[in-house]
RNA sequence: GGCGACGUGGCCAAGCGGUAAGGCAAGGGCCUGCAAAGCCCUCAUUCCCCAGUUCGAAUCUGGGCGUCGCCUCCA
């Protein structure tokens, strides 16, 4: 039994809904994917983090939840950027489709249950094709087969939309053998150097929207419970997606549409057109993926996130402050692993159309609570202390990992007892730094304990030296009460 | 032009009818040989402006002003 009810944002409706999924605790969900032509941007990555807490949140709940998305494989920006590199368009697909599980991957956005490419669903796109245009809903323009839009009762419904706004305000030339401007591509004939595929049609490729409805219909069916996408995809694809498959199947599609907001770079949306992307790889040479997985989340899923460094700096002093929590932890050995303590007021938060920003403070108000008992504790080493240690941070570990932030620990900690052990063998009054300037655990744990030797001593002079070669090296020395905290900076 | 979203402290950002969460930054104190990390305290009588509804509004209604998005390929 799932105990508690979410809510989600569904913009076909513009409410916030309950959701009711079609199988009692069973999810299928659709996510749209990127055509690999070009490296992931960051509006890729807000994207898919977005979805992938929604999965984890789902699953936290109890749900099974099947994950299919999508790789859009053939298309006219494959075909001329596959020109321009001089390269196979298969090879380039491939390329960008490794390139895309290594930069989700350092996100840690989990692996979808299914990633059907375009390409290995053409015949079933040709069944749809041909079932459509057998019910009147699609005719040929020249050599290519189109949807009448004006046939299908309702198109517009998910963007709001009238037809007749639409045709008033088309700003795209229209092929001229299209019965209305808005009518849609499903097949698409080939020049002859074109990647082609045969169909009753002729020779040629599946237009856009298509693929999405022949690879959701085959695993879903219809309808099914959840597709989701960037707000850009809502019209015209996922009008489009809509319009074809309920023409089709003379079913209701999808119960819910779900769309994430936009990455704002200098005010404006970022965007392949606009050419002001970032891409995450180029991210990730300033920036830990956790902290702008954090980024991410410090907004609503569906609002507009304004890209620049101050934001990604105040979301890694954040990051930071987590970690250095769970680090002291760790090096106190108060950490148990157990992630099974979600606290009430965290699910609420999500379970309100997956409110992030507010669930992310419930974190940072443990966070601030444990650090007030470790100052307790490292005064007066009490056993009441250390389980409501571990406690919170069972819960505080929780939490992350259905947000999806991945803690790794990057710290040594030294207890005073071992670096003070052999104090009776030192009888130098200097270091010489360039037997150290190879460092491994043994050398740091060496200069660590002569930096204590020396402090001993009162030597600050020399004690320094040592914890500026550390910085010098990248390390941050941490004098704790009950011994050093050393981490990679 | 049509449709839609939004405007909360120096910055980011929740709250959406019951008297302003959280993060970053800043200032003061504690701890420290000094640091770092951390803790404590301070930091919006007020939520773009104006009018209205209400016992009560940041939250609802009407009108302004401003920003952004979609209407074309885009997550």
């Amino acid at each position: 039994m799932l105990a508690n009810q979410i809510y989600l944002y569904n913009t076909l409706t513009n409410k916030k809904e309950k959701f009711i999924p079609i199988d009692e605790n069973k999810i299928k969900m659709y996510v749209c994917g990127v055509t690999v032509y070009d490296y992931c941007h960051l509006g890729h990555g807000r994207s898919y983090v977005v979805w992938d807490v929604w999965k984890r949140f789902f699953i936290s709940q109890g749900f099974d939840v099947f994950h299919i998305q999508n790789f859009t494989d053939i298309d006219d920006k494959i075909i001329r950027r596959a020109n321009e590199e001089k390269v196979n368009w298969k090879d380039l697909t491939e390329k960008f489709i490794d390139a895309y599980f290594e930069d989700l991957d350092k996100l840690n956005v989990l692996r979808a249950s299914l990633y059907p490419k375009a390409t290995d669903y053409i015949d079933e796109i040709i069944s749809i094709i041909q079932g459509l245009m057998e019910k009147g809903y699609a005719y040929r323009a020249g050599d290519d087969i189109v949807f009448s839009i004006k046939r299908f009762e309702g198109y517009g419904k998910l963007s709001g939309k009238s037809i007749g706004d639409l045709i008033e305000n088309h700003r795209v030339e229209s092929s001229s053998l299209k019965e209305n401007p808005l009518d849609f591509v499903l097949w698409k004939s080939s020049k002859p150097d074109e990647p082609s595929w045969d169909s009753p049609f002729g020779k040629g490729r599946p237009g856009w929207h298509i693929e999405c409805s022949a690879m959701s219909l085959k695993h879903f069916g219809s309808p099914f419970d959840i597709h989701a996408g960037g707000q850009d995809l809502i019209f015209p694809h996922h009008e489009n997606e809509i319009a074809q498959s309920e023409g089709y199947t003379g079913n209701k599609f999808v119960n819910y549409w779900l769309h994430n907001g936009f990455v704002m770079i200098s005010g404006e949306k970022m965007s392949k057109s606009l050419g002001n992307f970032k891409t995450l790889r180029d991210i990730y040479k300033i920036y830990d993926p956790m902290v702008l997985r954090l980024f991410i989340l410090s907004s609503h899923y569906r609002s507009p996130v304004m890209f620049n460094v101050e934001n990604l700096a105040s979301a890694k002093e954040a990051w930071d402050k987590i970690k250095n929590t769970l680090d002291v932890c760790t090096s106190f050995g108060l950490i148990n692993g157990n992630k099974d303590n979600v606290p009430s007021n965290f699910v609420n938060a999500l379970c309100d159309d997956l409110n992030t920003p507010l669930a992310l403070s419930f974190i940072f108000e443990k966070i601030r609570y444990v650090n007030s008992i470790i100052n307790d504790y490292e005064k007066n080493p009490l056993k009441e202390y250390e389980i409501n240690i571990s406690s919170n941070i069972d819960e505080i570990l929780s939490m992350i990992d259905i947000l999806g932030l991945k803690y790794t620990s990057d710290v040594l900690f030294y207890s005073r007892e071992k670096l003070t052990a052999d104090f009776a063998s030192y009888n130098f009054n200097d270091v010489n730094f360039e037997l150290f300037e190879c460092l491994n655990n043994k050398k740091i744990f060496q200069l660590i304990s002569y930096r204590e030797f020396f402090k001993q001593k009162k030597s600050y002079d020399l004690s320094d030296k040592i914890r500026d070669f550390f910085n010098k090296k990248g390390y941050a020395l941490e004098d704790l009460p009950r011994g050093v905290r050393i981490k990679k900076r």
